[in-house]
DNA sequence: CTGTTAGCGCTTTCAA
DNA sequence: TTGAAAGCGCTAACAG
């Protein structure tokens, strides 16, 4: 069977406890330190987390909610924050929330479990009531209250940007296509500010902001389009959107970027690897992930930590916006 | 501070066994559920996962290893796993492995930790060594020895699909695309039986299989497009190899599926609701992740598992390949 | 049916 | 520097 500690001190001729210290990298002398690795290694011995945790109630296990993993936006901030938990030797207990709040309500109890030591969540539904201040528990793209600590992209100079971008490359009729829900979110911001620039730059701009669920946003699209005809130019509230829209777009016949240039949000690529998908606001992703994983150690280890982090969005050139003549960056 | 079993057996009057008792569901008097379960409540009672563990040295947590989560099949793969653990009330530990051993081999200890009961692993190293049989280990797409369980997708009906589904089509001079890896794995079925299956139907068939790491598949494709320009048909070992065989069939002027109709592998799609991203052969992943799933806990639960299951793989219609008349399905 | 009790394997005083 | 011993919070066997 499975060896314990005793085994070991037993094999080592040593107590309990100098095994333990060992094994905890605490000053022993060099001589008992040789035996007790030798037994360890001689029995192929592994503590046993869960008396160590029943102890010392750490688990070193940080849970992970998320609506899907299946998406490509989540499965990078996934891939991320796994990475930079792995540095800080802890580990990642996956959920796809679905965005059923029983489900993610099932997690937060699980720190009070002991099952994992703090939360990160992507979470859009009203879970407020459970997340107290008292709760090792960092947000993203979603504000709760004054102490839960959250952090996420500038949509603001986001939406500005996608703008900006739009006007640089000649359009001159843009428009908004996007969907929003009951919660307020940060990401409401990308229609706001995308508006106000455009008119600020001089440019017409329509508004498609549908509220979800939505049932078929290619045909809410395709109206919109056959509705405004000198569109040129359309900022997307997110890549998958921006999709769809060049979707529809190719089917009316007009061609991208030539005809209608369309930018996403959130820098989507189908792996580290690949290519970005469309035109697109990108969300500083990596950073995003870093930053929350080290806010929510700090909670964890009892530290203090800001409640609000803003990170910004940079635009990333695809093929669905023009070539620009003179290339910054 | 946080209650304990104790704190909630004397609130309510009764011996610590009783409570054990309420929380296991082993049938107690109703009058003393009644008052265990007002305790509880009272106390915001949760059981400490790991004093349970302690004693039951069971953790209802399994760890998936992947190469990376960034990556629209694992994603989707994950997705399902843990979405089948879930209803089993298993959570799932996530590992991206990058491919390096260390880390797959990490995770393999910490069964011997009693961190998770199991493992789920899509692994293309040579960690053998460290598979032994009493291991609660399920593979994916990859053999090891006798007495490993795995399930894989049946390529080599996978290959032969593609091309028939190709010579359906009219292709005449057809093509297959991809790379291998040293290690033995499944996937090399596709191009063997590809290949097979189009001589046998009378097509001419030329062959790209690349040795891994791939530097720019996306110019091998091209030197091979040209070297045979009269290729009409082409397969490749996965989708997003045909996601570059079509990037480069559009830059040397050429339209899919027009001149050249391509079948990719995997059955990606970026989100559950979004379509199949080229034509393909589709791996049911779903029955996959249910599969290895059920088999895990299998061994989990001390039962015995086949150690082989192959699952059927199925053509999906993309844009890229032409539509046909009499459509059967 | 229920209270008491003996550990599960480890960490951490406390003496020695 | 170290061994012995006392729990951590829970489950399960046992006696009532």
């Amino acid at each position: 069977m499975k060896a314990t500690m005793k085994d070991v001190a037993k094999l080592a001729g040593v107590g309990l406890g100098s095994v333990s210290r060992v094994i905890n990298n605490v000053p022993v002398k060099e001589s008992t330190a040789a035996k007790v690795k030798a037994a360890i290694k001689e029995l192929n011995y592994e503590a046993d987390i869960y008396a160590r945790g029943l102890k010392t109630n750490k688990t070193y296990t940080v849970a992970l909610i998320l609506p899907t993993i299946w998406h490509p936006f989540f499965a990078e901030f996934a891939y991320y924050v796994e990475t930079e938990l792995e540095e800080r030797n802890y580990k990642l207990l996956l959920c796809n929330s679905d965005g059923r709040p029983e489900k993610e309500y099932e997690y937060i109890q699980m720190v009070r479990q002991n099952k994992v030591d703090g939360i990160i969540g992507i979470t859009y539904s009203d879970i407020d009531q459970y997340i107290s201040s008292s709760l090792p528990f960092v947000s993203i793209d979603r504000y709760f209250t004054e102490d839960v600590i959250y952090v996420t992209t500038d949509n603001v100079e986001g939406g500005r940007l996608a703008a900006r971008e739009l006007f640089k490359r000649g359009a001159k009729h843009v428009a908004f296509v996007g969907g929003h829900q009951e919660t307020p979110n940060e990401t409401k911001n990308r229609r706001k500010c995308f508006q106000l620039e455009a008119e600020r730059l001089g440019l017409e701009c329509e508004v498609l902001d549908l509220l979800e669920p939505i049932e078929d946003l290619q045909s809410d699209i395709e109206k919109f389009l056959l509705e405004y005809p000198t569109i040129d130019g359309i900022f997307t509230i997110t890549d998958l959107a921006a999709l769809d829209a060049i979707h529809v777009i190719n089917k009316l016949g007009k061609k991208v970027p030539e005809d209608i240039q369309v930018i996403g949000f959130d820098g989507l690529k189908m792996t580290k690897e690949a290519q970005y998908v469309v035109s697109t606001i990108a969300q500083p992703v990596e950073d995003m992930a870093r930053t929350a994983v080290s806010l929510l150690l700090n909670v964890v280890e009892g530290k203090e930590a800001p409640s609000r982090t803003v990170l910004p969005a940079a635009f990333k050139e695809g093929a669905t916006t023009k070539k620009l003549e003179n290339r910054e960056e």
